[in-house]
DNA sequence: ACGGGTGTAACG
DNA sequence: TCGTTACAC
């Protein structure tokens, strides 16, 4: 049963966690003697020692900074321990450090709307929990609170002897605001993510919780490592009075200058001395707006629900000497980029079921003689055919299109400095339930069941999540590949040919040969779908996703322009959360273990909870694998 | 001719 | 829609 909220966009609850030095830790992880010493991540050490990439907080103590040399740090930190990231084809390789950003995503997906803002951020709307929180058991009621949540920083709370007490005071208030108890319900619950993500990963966290986006990030970094800060409504004026323009999301960079220079806007505060028409005359109408917002801490960015990445890139340079000059050595790095991202999103689809619809290539290049060159190497895209050779070959092609207009009518020699290509336009693949999907993932090995694509799809309890048939719409080449794959059936292909067994499965009548223990513990949620999620609910939810796309066409700033002028605020329907309810007793605790590794852990939060009812929100991982046979 | 490799989003 | 530009970590 919703809870009826009376205005959800004013006292919204949003979190925003932040990694400590992701890098340094995942490798103190790998590494336990490292932990405690000063330490860098470095990636290419042959050159000045490499570059930094992330600085443990020991190293910061001596002056270290990221973007410093290696030679650098050892000379303000002797003794500083330097790890290079990882190589593979020769090129550095993230790949460590995205599995572990995703480990910790399936841990903070489990309480809320959780959008993954980059390999080691996210933001949370945790409005719904706090909300539960505030009506079941208020803090005020609570006996004793995590310890960590009295460790929370509160701004604008007045120094105390006993900081923990002052907190404990504010946290429990019972004359508080009902906006200022949603922030400490929200806090109490960022701390025992943040709690979950130390247990279950080793990993420490930073987090800001305050009711937007942009006061959340800003106040995640306000204490670090480890900690936690909460920004009252009530302490934003003066937060933003003496806070440099600088430190605000999106003007680190030249309008931030521009601020500074042209207007002599030198905090955030001072933004406010300028009328919303003025701004909007000198930067345009939605960044006018979007500053005049700035200015009084309003922000009515939503937390998308996205935990997966919305495309995938590699690239990589070669600086000075390293320049490349013939075709041949392009292409030997075109195929060495092409190779990792077309595994990256070989992955991809195996792992979630999501398929790139564009390959995009970037370069940048200088001609011979070019004093100050001033045409740029264009970037270049065509539809992403799913093979790793076709891939390479498309970028090829890409890439020579791209140098014959970058060069014009003249024949000079030229230099390749950059070299970058990227899957993009990437979508869910519809015509099976996330049941499927599930199956799909993992390999069909174990002991055999009778149950059919077809009981799972049409005839079993799960109907209303449905399948439907799919193919590629743009490329014609895909399609006869498929048509073709589909008659073979060769028991070990070379993985670039997997794809397209999974294209196949998806358009054919697919036996499921799972194992009979993770069946049954999907037969149970399966059953309980149907008895405690009724199709309304599923169906509602759906429709609201069509508003939602439709609004998604407006750019954010327009957003505001719209949101939170002209409507006065009044932004209501996008928390009517839709959610999927289980009954504790149908799920069969015993497979847990089987489970894949996204939904594994939340799933396990999930059954350690005392509620029989368990829900999964809209935004976690579980909701997320039993919805998505709706998504485009 | 070095903060590299990735990622998102606005805008024309 | 595509390609460019800006910004962030």
């Amino acid at each position: 049963m919703p809870i009826p909220r009376p205005d959800p966009q004013g006292d919204r609850v949003i979190a925003h966690v932040d990694m400590d030095c992701f890098y340094v830790q995942v490798e103190q992880r790998r590494q336990p003697k490292l932990r405690g010493l000063p330490t860098a991540v470095v990636q290419y050490n042959d050159w000045k020692g490499g570059g930094l990439i992330a600085v443990s907080y020991e190293a910061r103590k001596f002056g270290v900074k990221r973007s410093m040399r290696g030679d650098e740090a050892e000379m303000v930190c002797p003794g500083i321990q330097l790890v290079q990231v990882p190589v593979a084809r020769d090129k550095a390789d993230l790949n460590v450090y995205r599995s572990a950003g995703s480990e910790v995503v399936s841990i903070l997906s489990t309480k809320g709307r959780c959008e993954r803002a980059s390999i080691d951020e996210v933001y949370l709307d945790l409005t719904d929990a706090a909300e539960s929180m505030l009506s079941e058991v208020p803090p005020e009621a609570l006996e004793d609170i995590d310890k960590a949540a009295l460790k929370s920083h509160v701004l604008g709370l007045s120094d105390d002897e006993d900081p923990e007490k002052n907190v404990r005071g504010w946290l429990c208030r019972s004359d508080a605001l009902r906006q200022d108890k949603l922030l400490a319900c929200g806090a109490i619950i960022v701390a025992q993510l943040r709690g979950d993500v130390l247990k279950e990963t080793e990993f420490t966290c930073s987090a800001g919780i305050a009711h937007n986006k942009m006061l959340a990030k800003l106040a995640s970094g306000m204490n670090k490592p480890a900690q936690q800060t909460i920004v009252p409504s009530s302490a934003v004026k003066e937060l933003l009075a003496s806070l440099p323009v600088k430190k605000m999301k999106q003007l680190g960079g030249k309008l931030g200058t521009s601020l500074q220079n042209d207007l002599e806007v030198n905090t955030v505060g001072d933004l406010l001395k300028f009328p919303e028409e003025k701004l909007q005359e000198l930067y345009g109408f939605n960044t006018g707006t979007w500053l005049r917002n700035v200015a009084r801490g309003i922000c009515g960015d939503e937390v998308k629900g996205r935990v997966l990445p919305k495309s995938h890139g590699c690239g990589k340079t070669f600086p000075g000497p390293k320049a490349l000059k013939t075709s041949a050595s392009v292409k030997h790095w075109l195929d060495q980029l092409c190779e990792e991202l077309s595994e990256r999103i070989q992955l991809d689809l195996d792992q979630n079921k999501r398929v790139a619809h564009t390959l995009t290539l970037h370069a940048r290049a200088f001609k011979a003689g070019d004093v100050e060159p001033h045409n740029k190497f264009p970037s270049k895209s065509c539809p992403l055919r799913y093979s790793a050779i076709k891939v390479q070959e498309d970028a090829k092609r890409l890439f020579d299109s791209g140098l014959r207009e970058f060069l014009g009518s003249h024949s000079k020699s030229w230099g390749v400095t950059s070299l970058a290509v990227s899957a993009s336009k990437i979508l869910d693949t519809p015509g099976t339930s996330s049941i499927l999907r599930f199956f799909q993932g993992k390999s069909f090995s174990l002991a055999t069941s009778d149950v059919s694509y077809d009981e799972f799809c049409n005839d079993g309890p799960s109907s209303s999540i449905g399948c439907q048939s799919y193919a590629l719409p743009e490329c014609e080449e895909n399609q006869e590949v498929f048509a073709h794959e589909e008659s073979s059936k060769e028991p070990d292909k070379p993985s670039q040919d997997r794809i397209n067994d999974d294209f196949c499965r998806q358009n054919r009548k697919q036996k499921v040969t799972g194992s009979g223990s993770i069946l049954r513990f999907f037969s149970g949620i399966n059953t309980s779908i149907n008895q405690a999620s009724n199709e309304t609910e599923i169906q509602a939810q759906s429709s609201e996703n069509e508003i939602h796309e439709g609004q998604d066409m407006r750019n954010p700033r327009q957003k505001h322009a719209i949101d939170e002028r002209g409507m006065d605020g009044r932004i209501s329907h996008q928390h009517t959360n839709g959610s999927w309810n289980f009954n504790a007793d149908e799920i069969d605790h015993s497979v847990v273990d089987e489970l894949p590794p996204e939904i594994q852990q939340e799933v396990q939060g999930w059954l350690r909870s005392s509620k029989r009812a368990k829900t999964a929100r809209k935004g976690s991982n579980i909701f997320h694998y039993f919805s998505s046979g709706e998504n485009p």
